[in-house]
DNA sequence: CTCGTTAATGCAACCGAGTTGCAAATATAG
DNA sequence: CTATATTTGCAACTCGGTTGCATTAACGAG
């Protein structure tokens, strides 16, 4: 569907994003815009940006939601594939700006993958 | 923890997984049993089978956990790194036997990875 | 085989992430 | 400024998974 009008809850979440360069769980943005945005507009809104190729998505290790910025996508092609990183002691998530070769695998059509590595980050790996 | 007992319940599990080749999500076989386990129970005999390094777990594109048979994995060390391949007509999700090479990250301690690929299954592609 | 200990089970209630329906609020074209 | 269609908030809900606790069952000792 996408976005058709600029609202409040829009420039909220987006500033969100600006403001951190690793990605956000929408755990963490419904704790953050608490007073501000209701849970269920977070949502609406997450997927729409999502629709519109500013954000795009991905599942933790523990299955909730993440939302990283997207880099060079467009409505109609998400064309950025990159691994997910998240680092088991502070529990931070980033996109990882390596390339993995996913192979082809015999009679399987392969149309998306995924990608999560888990360790520790910098700081906690020091 | 593990297993200790040898009871019904881990017979009926453990049978399902004889009798597929493919894996098998916790809901799923939650359905399959329905009359015999109580959901209960299924989940904490797959956490102790896991344990036990018997089957390995990974989450879908949904965020719902699956469950495989494991191969040389011991209660210690489960060796068995692999990508997992989800059909996206079928929703069948099975192991693959192949190695996909995690490159080294800079600055960080890489532990994990999990890898799902997404398409369409020999059955599907079609 | 019987008994006692301890693990395993069932049940009901709960948790938390995410969704839905609907009425009220608000962005924007005209 | 007004009309209209989109957004929002709220409450209630869904669903996968977990927890506490009382009951049942596995199994080793005798």
């Amino acid at each position: 569907m996408g976005i058709i009008r600029k609202t409040v809850s829009i420039d909220l979440l987006l500033n969100e994003f600006e403001q951190e360069s690793n990605a956000i769980s929408a755990v963490d943005l419904i704790k953050r815009l608490d007073k501000q945005i209701n849970k269920t507009t977070i949502y609406r809104v997450l997927d729409k940006l999502e629709d519109d190729g500013v954000l795009h998505s991905f599942l933790g290790f523990d299955g909730v939601k993440w939302y990283a910025k997207c880099k060079g996508c467009t409505k109609s092609v998400h064309k950025d594939f990159h691994p997910h990183f998240q680092c088991l002691s502070c529990g931070t998530v980033d996109c990882l700006n390596i390339h993995v070769n996913i192979p082809e695998i015999p009679n399987r059509e392969v149309l998306f993958s995924q990608l999560l590595i888990q360790g520790k980050c910098e700081a906690c790996a020091a």
